[in-house]
DNA sequence: CTGAAAGCGCTTACAG
DNA sequence: CTGAAAGCGCTTACAG
């Protein structure tokens, strides 16, 4: 028993107000009208002893803990930083605590310390949790939002992601409307990831929409990642397949497709436009300067642990929420800007 | 009462092994050998019933939480998402859970979600609590370990920050004997930020152990934010003081100076070499690419919550650990290297 | 409007 | 090696 005990409790409260601790729990959580007296002298009693009610205890006893959990797999990304600006905006303003756990640990490490008696919701981030566990979650009534992913097949559960579709459309139209290009190549994200099949559906849309015809040798791995990027781009390029322009699919795979036309010594933007998406913080810095489509990260976090407190209210909640993306037009693309500034 | 009440409890699992409930807890907590034949009875029931213990419960009888808390004024910043990564690296490993907090809570909202009783100990950043705060939590036992910034007169509080004298007066000297600069700018951070009064600090020495003497008219206010940085340096250029170089305080401070000395038509490396500090994710990609001082972030993370583990352990701990810093070197100092690849 | 009492699900001296 | 019981600090029907 290492306890320090040190501690003032509700009881020492009681005592000193001279009430019973029912009443300094009433007075607590104001949900009984207290006589103005009673109530002047419990507050008295309460700064007399600086008091503030043992978070754990509270919790025992009402099957609240007032925090929510954000389980992802691993932090890394530049997008990880706004989101959890937005997540934190929330619950802050909501008075609710945020746990971090990333996946690693529900795999291997000791259960206990991952669970829904820890929270009272659980934020799910990409494909954070296995889809068993998702499941078992789901169906223990533990109340989940899903960020950029959906729910498996026939589970209700909310869904926050972006439009990328629609961004996608937007700025593969602009290559062709305000650009002129023809040959335009895409590279996919991760196998499975579901920000880059529907960035991939806009992208044919917007061909389609213009009536050109899809090259399927224009879509090549990108993997979100710049040197897979580059890789890809490499290979495109000693193959001698012709193109105007690149849509990258994320602003990491512009870093490997530009470093991959500048060895090429191909010129962005006179002979190949590149655009991006996501536009993280270093996309105004390349060279040059990324056209991008803006993804609302911080929106993002800020919706789904909103949407989560009104879940764990048993409040009526969207199924998917879109949040609209926007074109970030710079360099890269063939817009001109002033570059020193932005 | 709006309990489920659907887990099942280690009552049910001491009922069906047929023992007490103290013998499921020596058990779960290993701390006194049970006779082989109840064990293999007591983790069959475990099984049976997909028992896992409730950690409020658990921590409500110990005085144990098994989670640190991350207090910080904001999470905006580069260095937060390698900061946090190592924190979590280390949590994760040793099973503890990681609480968020932010101070705008701590200052404006209700206190109850803020503090001890939430968690077993506390990692500091930066000037995420007032110093009031700070002392009572120290004074009242609570394990604290403090990031980039020392503790108050007289507490002894831990604290892991990084080499910045020794990194600032090794890329100062860098650009004395490398590129035989004479004349080298500096721009300082924010008003009481510890960082930088190091970094001014390690900037000083090395002018004066290679026998410059400083000018105070070459130190300005950069504030460690670009906006503030190029105002600082348009200032200086209109002023018509001469200068060869410019150590920034951090990267950021770096992407406005190269954005005044651009706009000036001064060029990078060849009129002025420009160097940082933190070596952000960006700093290879701004133009020329950025040297820089490497600030070993995420080594800070893991570092802080080990020793703030040891603190809980009570295992003793060394007061201040400074974690080495890199020099990189790159283009905007001078150096030429390639610039496709990096 | 207020109190006495049971209960939340564990842990841990104290006995045996 | 194991059990009975008290306790951790709250909340909440149930009475009055």
């Amino acid at each position: 028993m290492k306890k320090p005990k040190n501690s003032t409790t509700i009881r020492d409260v009681a005592r000193l107000a001279d009430v019973s601790v029912a009443t300094i729990s009433r007075y607590l959580n104001n949900n009984t009208l207290l006589s103005k007296e009673t109530a002047q002298r419990v507050q008295a009693a309460m700064n007399e002893l600086n008091f503030s009610p043992h978070p754990v205890a509270r919790s025992l006893a009402t099957n609240r803990t007032n925090t929510i959990g954000l389980v992802m797999n691993d932090i890394a990304g530049d997008f990880f930083t706004p989101l959890l600006e937005g997540i934190i905006a929330t619950t802050e303003e909501q008075n609710y605590n945020l746990l971090i756990y990333t996946s690693n640990r529900t795999k291997h490490a000791n259960p206990i310390l991952f669970g829904p008696k820890y929270t009272d919701g659980l934020l799910v981030f990409l494909n954070g949790l296995e889809e068993e566990d998702l499941i078992n979650l789901h169906q223990s009534n533990q109340p989940i939002v899903l960020i950029h992913h959906s729910a498996p097949e026939g589970l209700n559960i909310p869904t926050v992601t972006i439009e990328n579709k629609a961004g996608s459309k937007a700025i593969v139209s602009h290559l062709i409307e305000a650009h002129q290009r023809k040959r335009i190549v895409f590279l996919r994200g991760p196998a499975g990831n579901e920000d880059s099949s529907w960035r991939e559906t806009g992208y044919r849309q917007a061909l389609e929409s213009h009536g050109f015809a899809i090259d399927e040798s224009l879509i090549l791995q990108g993997n979100f990642d710049r040197f897979t990027s580059q890789e890809s781009m490499r290979t495109l390029i000693q193959a001698g397949i012709q193109f105007d322009a690149v849509f990258t699919g994320d602003d990491d795979a512009a870093i490997g497709t530009l470093a991959a036309l500048k060895e090429a010594n191909l010129h962005v933007p006179e002979q190949v436009s590149v655009v991006g998406f996501d536009d993280q913080r270093l996309a105004p810095f390349l060279t040059p300067a990324l056209s991008t489509v803006h993804a609302p990260t911080d929106q993002v976090g800020m919706t789904a642990a909103r949407h989560l407190l009104k879940l764990i209210r048993h409040e009526p909640v969207e199924s998917v929420i879109l949040l609209p993306t926007e074109l970030i037009l710079r360099n890269s693309c063939g817009c001109s800007q002033a570059i020193s500034t932005e």
